[in-house]
DNA sequence: CCTCTATTTCCATCATACCGGAAGGATAGA
DNA sequence: TCTATCCTTCCGGTATGATGGAAATAGAGG
């Protein structure tokens, strides 16, 4: 993880349509939504669905797996963590975070 | 913490040179570093420096302090931790999240 | 008051983001 | 093959972001 990429990550979920994207995929679950679904829960037009989508996806922050015609996503959790992670780092690099201190209690 | 407001921090370090910024106040540590000391560091000029600290500022994510004509900024912890909460939460809603496994050990 | 330094605001330019309608694949089933 | 569904790409308009030079402001000190 370098800045550049966490930045990428940092901008996907900096928009308050991807964020809810993101949240309701996390609250899906691992079964995951396919994107017809989001759609009807975020209530965009399916072109914006789709952009903002690619967004999530190419960041690695959403993963994608097509099942006959639908496309399900899920929040893959490994790039949250990383992401988290480097945030953390950055954060916490003089240990005067409360996070970390939280996180080795 | 909401979404508009998560997204609003996360789209201001979601931009390399503001991330770089605040990863630079990060490493400053608790005296912070003035406005011109971290031009030097970053190198770019004084209104663009000015209009990205203002970001991180008004999204709680920095402080300044006036000493004299110098302003110094230095990252505001209680923002990073509440927005990795944020983070977190969202991430770790159904318990399949590494970060929150390890902060539970 | 004048000046010097530090920083911001004003302003303009260029690039990129966001949005969604319309048209174009992709896939399954008849 | 024809059709229907699901989703993406194309395209255009509008808005917002990024950048930095120039001018303005804030504060300290002569």
């Amino acid at each position: 993880m370098n800045l550049e990429q966490a930045s990428r990550q940092l901008e996907a979920l900096g928009n308050p349509t991807r964020l809810q994207l993101y949240r309701t995929l996390v609250r899906a679950g691992p079964a995951g939504l396919p994107v017809g679904g989001l759609q009807e829960r975020i209530g965009i037009a399916a072109s914006t669905l789709s952009h903002h989508l690619k967004r999530l996806v190419e960041t690695g922050l959403v993963t994608q797996e097509r099942q006959a015609t639908t496309l399900i996503c899920r929040a893959h959790y490994p790039a949250m963590d990383a992401l988290i992670g480097y945030l953390a780092d950055e954060c916490c690099a003089d240990a005067g975070c409360v996070a970390v201190a939280a996180a080795a209690s």
